[in-house]
DNA sequence: ATGCCTTGTGTTACCGATAACATGGGTCTA
DNA sequence: TAGACCCATGTTATCGGTAACACAAGGCAT
């Protein structure tokens, strides 16, 4: 493998004049710069990401904590984890996994956190390093997120638009910022339709608002559509609305969130909120590599729009859905 | 962040003292030995990677390559993730995480690939570092998989033990290693139970094992078990029998293959066969490090029995399962 | 007692990059 | 036209480890 000094020797020149072409072009004339770059692409010179790690007293990982039990962790964290990848592979950059068993901060630096729970926000505050959050909060830390509260609210119009009358709202009973954000893009969407909310909060399995939709579903007679705060809860609802013989999407809808997966377990598969989570993690990642290279400047929030992809579990819209 | 050198001034010895205590503490005496632990656990010295990747001329970095489109990724990918990224933590070791897209190969001391189809093994044949398949393979390469031929058998078998008389096997139409054992082992159970082998494959989705028994339904009056090859294809079998209005466990069974996390969305949940997958992403990242450290010799392969997991979609066997 | 081998430890050089400083030639100003 | 200043480039030292070699002390055979 052809290094920086190889490079130099090849092009005539010494080794910072590569070094300054590769980090700092501005300060080389254009001519020299040429000959480097004609060198580099000669020999198909690749940075040791040992070196500049070393000279530059950096480590080239970032760390992703991921706060849950792996054994419930959402499928779509594999798409996270992809456009996270790429972010950091643009810059040389690793990817350390770490799981709840072995919290060890320290060797990296920064860091992405998921999975964050309100109680996990002490413990982050500890952490001198780049942190990023994959999840909005309150706290103040940096993070990229959906807009959960518009993406209940679609989902709720979107209810509306195909004319059922009732739309219940299944949410997850954590007292975490995302969840509350999801009801109230409900609540609010109710109100702007002069409709009393009704809303359910459960833990978020599929067997448990199974079990939670069997129970009530006597409660709900045609024409009700069950707005959820993820496919996972939807996945269950629509499962037990099958089983006591409700129609699905004539007599009931079913609107999942996430669209990543299991939206296309169901039959029929789910109409979804999508939320962009390659895209997300991706983002995720530069941001956390900016904020690096700022030396921990804050970076705000970035904010993506998830979009409704209308399936199975919903009727036909009764005029175009409202954007 | 404390050195070397710092361990070794506390100590009173030289850098190579230390150095020598953590790589080869059999050429130091005793004394010293103890010396140098007390100073560094006194410091909570952390070796620093990026020097140890340049002295050595090493990277420090596994990349694992994911052959699939990520949309269609298994979930079980993050269990196999977080034990490979146990494996290497223990060694200092960063993952790098490299998808579809970016197929680059370089800067890494060797490979995780998955999702391996018999189409890419030309390909892999030019890569000089070692290499690990996550994945069964007659190639020679190296590997880690669950012995699929003993997994389907295993499900055949149950399934006669639940005194289902008709066993059908529902599996994967690829023409690679792991599908063909699966349905091997299928083969050799009904053989050994002087039944008629009943035999269908499909691509890998839910919806398509869902139409698939949908089509054939009433080829199938009861005491029927569909095994799978997969979770993803009984989750689809378990819904097409439901909306047929056959009874499961009672009058049909469904057994599927992986156990995780989706086997638990089905309703009843699904009797599966589980794969030790996190523990196999552990051993599949400790052989990578060995391979990496014996300079690419051959490691053969290590396979790991599934364990049956019965559950709602079978009913209770008649006598103890065999083993 | 001499020489030789072994064993344990220290010294030196080096891995491949970068920051800080040194140098040398040209331009601008008084 | 001397001196100050700037710009582009080279030189040196350094990051934190490790291999290779140097060296001193002790054991053993002759």
């Amino acid at each position: 493998m052809a290094t920086l000094g190889d490079v130099a020797a090849k092009a005539h020149v010494s080794k910072m004049t590569v070094s300054r072409v590769i980090n700092h072009p501005e300060k080389v004339t254009r001519e020299l710069r040429e000959l480097v770059y004609a060198a580099m692409s000669e020999l198909n010179y690749q940075p040791n990401i040992a070196a500049k790690a070393l000279a530059n007293n950096r480590t080239q990982i970032v760390k992703l904590f991921i706060l849950e039990k792996m054994d419930t962790v959402e499928p779509y964290y594999m798409s996270l984890l992809a456009g996270l990848a790429d972010a950091l592979d643009e810059k040389n950059y690793a990817l350390q996994l770490v799981t709840k068993n072995s919290l060890e901060v320290g060797n990296c630096d920064g860091y992405v956190v998921t999975g964050m729970r309100n109680k996990d926000y002490g413990w982050l505050e500890t952490v001198e390093k780049p942190i990023v959050l994959y999840g909005e909060n309150q706290m103040g830390f940096d993070y990229v997120d959906t807009d959960n509260l518009l993406g209940l609210r679609t989902s709720t119009n979107y209810a509306f638009t195909c004319g059922y009358t009732t739309v219940v709202f299944v949410g997850i009973n954590l007292p975490d910022s995302f969840a509350e954000s999801r009801e109230k893009g409900y609540t609010l969407a109710m109100a702007a339709h002069h409709a009393p909310p009704i809303i359910y909060r459960v833990d978020n399995r599929s067997h448990i608002s199974d079990d939670l939709i069997t129970k009530h579903f006597t409660k709900f007679p045609k024409n009700v559509c069950f707005v959820c705060a993820s496919d996972r809860l939807a996945i269950g609802v629509e499962r037990a609305i099958q089983r006591q013989g409700g129609k699905i999407p004539e007599d009931y809808g079913v609107i999942g969130f996430d669209g990543v997966f299991l939206d296309r377990i169901g039959s029929p598969q789910l109409t979804t909120i999508r939320q962009p989570v390659q895209k997300m993690g991706y983002e995720t990642g530069r941001m956390v590599l900016r904020k690096i290279e700022e030396n921990g400047s804050p970076q705000g929030h970035e904010v993506f729009v998830s979009t409704l992809v209308p399936r199975g579990t919903t009727r036909a819209p009764k005029s175009l859905p409202a954007k």
